[in-house]
DNA sequence: CTGTTAGCGCATTCAT
DNA sequence: ATGAATGCGCTAACAG
């Protein structure tokens, strides 16, 4: 690796004056710097980042904690924030916890020591612990798909597309309708898609029994446990459900087809997501767009207003977009 | 940020003790040891990651340059590569090129400048321009997905996994079987299967007409696409069809649907890759399974040895299991 | 406009 | 067993 050094030297100035036309400051003469650049051009010299790094403090690196890669809704967040955070030369450090809580601290620490210029927390439920840690820390911080409040923060309107969804449903002429969730620790996905769909059929009217509200976790399978508790558990069996995310919703579909129902006279069924294969089902899948590469990009974008000291709005919200199709 | 020079006039020795106590090199009194450790416990010292790495001339980085992380393939990879590489204290820089064939060289060198201790490119279609670089750069390197010559690289057996497929079909009474492949720069994707398919079948004395091959892209729609040019083109229409992804699959399925053609009465289906849908067909879709993940943690070892300069395999081949379901 | 100097935080000889 | 000294490659005053 040639340094600055013998660059300098084979420029026949000085490492100042390198490091000047290097970073563009300061005063360079046409001279100098139409020689410094014709070596710099010949050996191919690219600076150190390290070195740099050490110096100016800033690594051009931001940290991405995420519960997992395996699933559209992260994969497509970090692809947001890749596009829009390389446009601005950072470069992604991943921190992957594979939805092992524990880590997520353990990799905040570690990306502090790493001294990256800033951190995203892709959230699903969070503890407070982690962000007191956040709030006591002053480096630049992003939370996506999470509300907390005196952090910066990018998420979806789950309580209000839960009731857009909700209302589509009813005004289909669903009145008993069922609800397949997930654990309420879940602020955005448990709780708030939940008490959107609660408050919609109330503000209707309309009674939910308790038989039609299961509980899953964020697999298919358990999408399709839960359709069979509410058929089974239930007198009076609904005509459609709301399921908090596709996955929950094809598994749902999974067991109605198994029990040959059909899709949606007999059971209407909508989804959250919009995943690739939604459009696939069969029927295909009726489900909400949250348009989570927008949401990436946005995270970029308030962390690198944070970067540079630039006002930012604490909460900022990403649209969403209903996507009907024959599923209901 | 405390630095080493302050623990060490904290703990009363030179920064060099302290330094020693840290990487457990050299001698140090127990005294001297314990004093230090007390006051690095006490001031939650941990070194700079930056300082170390400039001396060091390791960064304990590992860059990951892949083609998008929105598919299940490069994300299992991905998350077996993190899984491995965090044991032995390396993180992953993120290289996502979202396709662009130009920024896997950029990104290279990006991840050169970055210092990185090692690469992994996980390979579509390989540019030989790329190969020729990484083989005059020295830095540790592995490929996934891909073969190349004197690069070390772990790949799956396309060739026979096709090969197996095919059988598979064969010997459950096809004998004329359709293809729905990729471009054939994509040689593990592309070429591979596609010469495993017809040389299974030539060596079982079957025929395969022009049109019952077609080539799509990797998306549904053009699974779809493929199976409608099948059906419309050929005079004797395949009984079964043999899609080198699984995504193709699904499309080719979703046609065959929409054309109310019975599978796999009318139409037999595989894929290729276990895709976490493929179980939740209609009918569940028979598959290879490739083990991503595994090969994921394959690499991440292999180019740790590198790193370490141990003796490595030019070429590592992981096994696939064939997974048969009711789509034949 | 340019060079000299200093120092970022650490690991590593080399004396002692 | 320990400390002093040196330098990794770079940027940023400062003085000229």
């Amino acid at each position: 690796m040639v340094t600055i050094k013998e660059i300098a030297k084979m420029a026949d100035v000085s490492r100042s004056t390198v490091s000047r036309v290097l970073n563009n400051s300061g005063y360079v003469s046409v001279e100098s710097r139409k020689r410094v650049e014709k070596v710099i051009e010949k050996t191919g010299y690219v600076p150190s980042e390290q070195a740099k790094s050490l110096r100016t403090k800033r690594t051009k690196i931001i940290g991405v904690i995420l519960p997992t890669i395996q699933t559209e809704t992260p994969s497509r967040i970090v692809t947001g924030l890749g596009k829009e955070l390389s446009l601005h030369g950072y470069q992604i450090l991943l921190a992957n916890t594979n939805l092992d809580k524990e880590k997520e601290m353990e990799y905040f620490d570690l990306l502090k020591v790493r001294q990256v210029d800033g951190i995203v927390l892709i959230a699903t439920n969070i503890k407070s612990e982690l962000i007191n840690k956040i709030k006591e820390t002053r480096i630049p911080f992003v939370m996506v798909g999470q509300e907390a409040e005196e952090i910066s923060h990018v998420t979806n309107n789950d309580y209000h597309a839960a009731r857009d969804i909700t209302r589509f449903l009813i005004e289909k002429g669903h009145d008993k309708i069922g609800f397949i969730g997930v654990d309420e620790t879940d602020r955005a996905v448990g709780y708030w898609r939940k008490k959107g769909f609660l408050d919609e059929m109330a503000a209707n009217g309309l009674k939910v029994e308790e038989s039609w509200v299961q509980q899953g976790i964020f697999d298919i399978d358990s999408g399709y446990e839960s359709m069979r508790k509410i058929l089974m558990n239930s007198l009076q069996q609904p005509t459609a459900t709301f399921a908090v995310t596709d996955r929950l919703a094809i598994g749902a579909m999974s067991y109605l087809k198994q029990q040959q129902k059909r899709i949606p006279e007999d059971m209407a069924i909508v989804g959250v997501g919009a995943s690739e294969m939604s459009k696939y089902l069969e029927p295909p899948l009726t489900t909400i767009d949250y348009q989570n590469e927008k949401a990436g990009e946005k995270a970029a974008k308030q962390l690198i207003a944070l970067i540079n000291s630039e006002p930012v709005e604490e909460k900022i919200v990403i649209d969403y977009k209903l996507i009907i199709r024959d599923s209901v």
